[in-house]
DNA sequence: CAGTCTATTGAACAGTGTTCATCTCTACGG
DNA sequence: CCGTAGAGATGAACACTGTTCAATAGACTG
């Protein structure tokens, strides 16, 4: 297998801390399985319960020897955050369908995320700010400003997405840790027991959160996401100008 | 509970000090002064060198006497999240500045999280969702209904500003952190460096990166914040039907 | 086979949140 | 004025955490 860690074409950011010690540097099957038992705790124990010592148990191994190919606890958590992004879809900026592309990128940003249990808290850990994610960085930005946003815009707009989806997808996960600890079963159970919560409140103190009760937890997470979603979209095309005629948009990058 | 307040203003009567040998004017621990002392750690030290331990020395007192007036550390973070709110202005609703009313909310809540070190942290770590915010809540759900968004939509909206705020001063204070460690001295000196750092990337991969690599690191984070949320303000503003002959800035698209 | 090298080990260090039996001190009843 | 009850502070302990390091075991090279 080819080692997708150390991509030499882009040389490391300036905040990261060369501090990694000179290290064997040659031992990427042993980091993949790794992070394989790291997910396999993380997914059954939860993020606070993943420390080094259960992901050693988990491979039947030293503490110690984890470290002899992860610098650290945080480097782990990196190399974590970064499978997410194996086969990610990257398509071509397509001027014509950006809001579909945008929805598509952020709706499985979504489900990788998803995919694994506190992943959320990994990723908003902070410290995935790897080369690594710049391709998706680059894409994403195309189609901002394929979509004809102009620069300063196209950056924030990344920005606010990527930002959405992460702690969109970090509150999910939060409800999610209380219906376990509140060891209720399903997720309509939880979602009644809330919305009982609110309609219970008094109504001449909190009128709008007795009203909205219904709506601040809807059937399913997919429609909510999708609403914050539409709000964003539709606040970044009123940036753009409808060319005349459906013609094609104006040079996307001007100097 | 009843809080016996240090008086300052007259000093104890010559006969309260016994002749007890200088009884060291033992200041009763409250929770008012453990959260005193917590943010004084965290402002000091950072979230991750914010232990019970600390505080405890911080007022020099015993780890375990913290527990007789906290339950956990996760009580004590939710207290100091919940002192956040002390003084939160709460306007009552305008329908005709709302959306002022609404940078305004969103420009406060930011302030607030940056006058303490790692304080998005403590906020998104998920604890705070308690009572002593509904009037907040409330008030902001508000808001967006007096300006005639449908209740779903005012829902929704509601939590994507709060995300929003928490997230962007959590990606803010995460480049302070970044910066300290880095050994950087000032902020201007920090953003030279990455923007630096993305000039110099392979044009030909990441074209749009190397070109915004100014736009990514504004001046000053005020900008790039009020961008972030005009966009989602142009978003909400979209879904409402501007009122026949009104100038209000209910049209998402302007010539 | 001998020797090198390196991955792995186990123990240790300095922390963490939390609990609990014990002691100190304050305030009140007699 | 004393004695005592009870609240509150204490220090030690428990079961963890991330990380380091000298020593060992094992495989590969000469």
């Amino acid at each position: 297998m080819s080692d997708p860690e150390q991509d030499d074409s882009v040389p490391p950011p300036p905040w990261a801390r060369s501090r990694r010690r000179q290290a064997p540097a040659r031992v990427p099957l042993t980091r993949d399985r790794i992070v394989d038992a790291a997910y396999d705790v993380l997914d059954r124990d939860g993020f606070d319960r993943l420390s080094m010592r259960q992901v050693a148990g988990e491979l039947g191994v030293a503490v110690s020897a984890l470290y002899a190919h992860v610098a650290s606890k945080n480097e782990l958590l990196q190399l974590m955050y970064e499978r997410l992004f194996r086969e990610y879809p990257l398509p071509d900026a397509d001027p014509e369908h950006w809001q579909e592309q945008l929805k598509e990128f952020a709706r499985s940003g979504r489900a990788r995320l998803l995919a694994h249990r506190d992943m959320a808290k990994v990723s908003m850990s902070g410290l995935p700010f790897t080369p690594q994610l710049f391709p998706y960085m680059e894409r994403l930005i195309a189609i901002f400003r394929a979509a004809g946003l102009p620069p300063r815009l196209a950056a924030t707009a990344g920005d606010l997405l990527a930002t959405y989806t992460d702690a969109f997808v970090l509150e999910e996960q939060m409800w999610e840790d209380r219906r376990r600890t509140a060891e209720l079963a399903s997720w309509d159970e939880m979602r009644a027991t809330i919305q009982g919560y609110f309609e219970e409140l008094p109504p001449d103190r909190f009128p709008n959160l007795v009203e909205l009760s219904a709506d601040f937890f809807a059937e399913n997470n997919d429609q909510r996401f999708d609403l914050g979603l539409e709000i964003i979209l539709r606040g970044l095309a009123s940036y753009i100008e409808r060319p005349p005629g459906g013609a094609a948009a104006g040079d996307p990058r001007e100097p």
